[in-house]
DNA sequence: ACGCAATTGGGTAATTCGGGGC
DNA sequence: CGTGTCCGAATTACCCAATTGC
């Protein structure tokens, strides 16, 4: 059996990410304007986020970053 | 090498197409009417999407559109 | 021919976007 | 510097009944 390397990534809408963070819809969208966060476009322009980041996020789990 | 068009494509659902962008499939109706993505019809009026298409969309990649 | 999930269409709330200012 | 809020405009989500796909 062919090893698939998962193209489907479950998404999260601005608000539940919100909820999760306990912050503003608006903060989220912060974050990914800041590079904080990836995240993927509608084609009418609303961001949608990766659920496995937003977890590792949570879990307190240090994203990678470019070394400064 | 040449780059070759695939002829015959595989063809999603719109509510295949939805879950990959994490919207309503009535969403990527209003898409197809609006032309951000185009669209094949069965016989009896359903639409059938491009899974290219709809791939490189989510990759972020900029469709080739039509130079008027 | 029948059943059932999915899609279609319209209409109306709810989100999200972007910019600006605190 | 980061966050929450206000604003108008745009996009998306949920409601219905009828049609289509398999």
């Amino acid at each position: 059996m062919t090893v698939k390397p998962a193209p489907n990534e479950n998404l999260l809408t601005p608000s539940e990410v919100a909820t999760l963070f306990r912050v503003d819809p608006k903060t989220v969208t912060r974050w990914a304007k800041s590079g904080k966060l990836s995240s993927i476009r509608t084609l009418g322009g609303h961001r949608r986020y990766l659920e496995s980041e937003v977890q590792a996020l949570l879990s307190g789990v240090p994203q990678p970053r470019h070394a400064h």
